[in-house]
DNA sequence: TTGACATCTCTACAAATGTCAAGCATAGTC
DNA sequence: GACTATGCTTGACATTTGTAGAGATGTCAA
């Protein structure tokens, strides 16, 4: 069964991240891209790495005296879990507040408007992309 | 100015949502009315509470032998906050992709979707609404 | 004045998170 | 074989978060 709701610390947001865009990959790579916008240590990334594997964010494999990392969580699973947790603490579980709140705050752009109007026509009941990815998992209820 | 993005734990949402709801309110006020749910001792409850002041969260006043409480960052902050930190770290700022996922996994109602299109509508360039925040009658209730 | 309560204050402690430095192993290289 | 570069392992320490017990104190009724 798919993980239950994945929640990301920013530290193991900006490695996962990284990972996604590199995997498989060894800690000394993933330290050297994150360099500068971190300026963290090989021991720091390395330690962050391990503790994420721990907890079955990221899978380690060892091959010859390099360990190899990949993600175990997908892009779309983690951030399934970041919004979800907002819907559920901040909007109690309401939709229409949050994209409300959302739209209120940002400046949206002609095009992205036009953007909006077209996924919410996707998800109209006739729509043949209403039901997307994946199969049948309708009421994923949090 | 406004607080520098607010970001609130778990438990500090269980403690603000009782605040808002309740404010000014004591320690002992929301201890109870979270017991329910939470089950947290008294002291918990006014630990939590302390620390949120210590972070300019909360903001507490003694009167007599009693210590109220009341909120100092709002429920629109908190909110704002969470969800631009999902929304910066998890979508990497990128609006319309976070909507995408928001409806790809929620199942949305006819009434939901009509909801949603009036937002929009609403942030359309010539609306009179584009601005809004002010008053507006339907308070979702949370 | 003495309880009986209600509330507060202080202290503690474990787990999670953020950060590393030092020392160890190994594989090529001269 | 000794040296060097690269990566790994361990241990550590500060801070934040979650959770709470024990004892101090203020308040009011009898």
């Amino acid at each position: 069964m798919p993980k239950p709701s994945v929640e990301l610390t920013e530290s193991e947001w900006t490695i996962i991240k990284a990972v996604w865009d590199h995997e498989p990959c060894a800690a000394p790579a993933i330290q050297e891209i994150l360099h500068k916008q971190t300026a963290w240590t090989y021991s720091t990334v390395r330690t962050l790495m391990d503790r994420m594997v721990a907890k079955g964010l990221l899978a380690a494999e060892k091959v010859r005296n390099l360990t190899l990392y990949r993600s175990v969580v997908t892009r779309e699973q983690a951030q399934r879990g970041e919004l979800f947790y907002a819907l559920k603490h901040a909007f109690n579980g309401a939709l229409t507040p949050m994209v409300q709140c959302l739209l209120d705050t940002h400046n949206l752009s002609a095009d992205e408007l036009d953007e909006l109007k077209k996924i919410i026509a996707a998800h109209e009941p006739g729509s043949s992309t209403a039901g997307r990815s994946g199969k049948s998992s309708r009421k994923e209820r949090l």
